[in-house]
DNA sequence: AGCCAGGGTCTAA
DNA sequence: TTAGACCATGGC
């Protein structure tokens, strides 16, 4: 059975690894943004509005959501980003003596701030070897023929032979965006692709994992 | 026109 | 504990 680590080697072959930011704080904001949108969108409202920390804090409600607007959800995104731009003011020089498990329980005290976006924070601005277990990785062990009935199970495959590395953590999850943005959308890297067989929208069909 | 895009909260049973 | 409604915008 293909393990976790294969398949992150053979996803590595495939695209070039990637990280989300190396500034912590613009990882904390955008993955708010980003919740059910399209990034096109993020790097619209990174690109036309100055979210720093700074400039976040001298920012008025009405500011802040305007700028969240093109993500959508603007009232509740730019709510969830105001909550956490304290968090992370107060957080940021303690952050090295907490628990992972501490940071991850206060971020999920934030309101709009689940398991996912949690999950992205403590690994991309934390550095903690946390694994980003979304939709497009379930739809990825799915498609490969895995039939896992809970999260847990999933993570356990997938961080079992990763040895707690955070680089790979964090490419690893950009990697199986990569790979599903291009899996039926792209004709030419669907019919050549090596994890895939049939390129029919839907298909479960298992790919060999040998 | 209508569906989807990297979610999360709240409610109901 | 799980399913479904809801939130709101841009792109195709």
């Amino acid at each position: 059975m293909l393990s976790s680590r294969e398949l992150y080697d053979r996803l590595a072959s495939l695209f070039p690894l990637r990280w989300w930011s190396d500034d912590p704080w613009t990882v904390v904001y955008q993955s708010v943004l980003v919740q059910h949108t399209a990034w096109s969108n993020v790097e619209k409202t990174s690109a036309s509005a100055d979210l720093s920390l700074s400039a976040v804090s001298a920012m008025s409600d009405e500011e802040l959501e305007r700028a969240a607007r093109p993500c959508g959800f603007a009232k509740a995104k730019s709510g969830t980003i105001r909550a956490l731009s304290s968090w992370y003011a107060s957080v940021r020089t303690e952050a090295d003596g907490l628990d992972t498990d501490e940071l991850k329980s206060r971020l999920l005290s934030i309101k709009g701030v689940g398991q996912e976006t949690a999950s992205v924070i403590l690994l991309y601005a934390f550095r903690r070897p946390v694994f980003v277990l979304d939709a497009y990785t379930r739809q990825l062990l799915e498609r490969l023929g895995f039939s896992f009935s809970s999260d847990c199970q999933r993570l356990e495959y997938l961080e079992k032979g990763l040895d707690g590395d955070v680089s790979v953590f964090g490419y690893y999850h950009w990697l199986i965006l990569e790979l599903c943005k291009a899996w039926c959308r792209k004709k030419p890297l669907c019919s050549s692709c090596p994890l895939r067989q049939d390129c029919r929208r839907g298909s479960s069909e298992p790919v060999s994992a040998s």
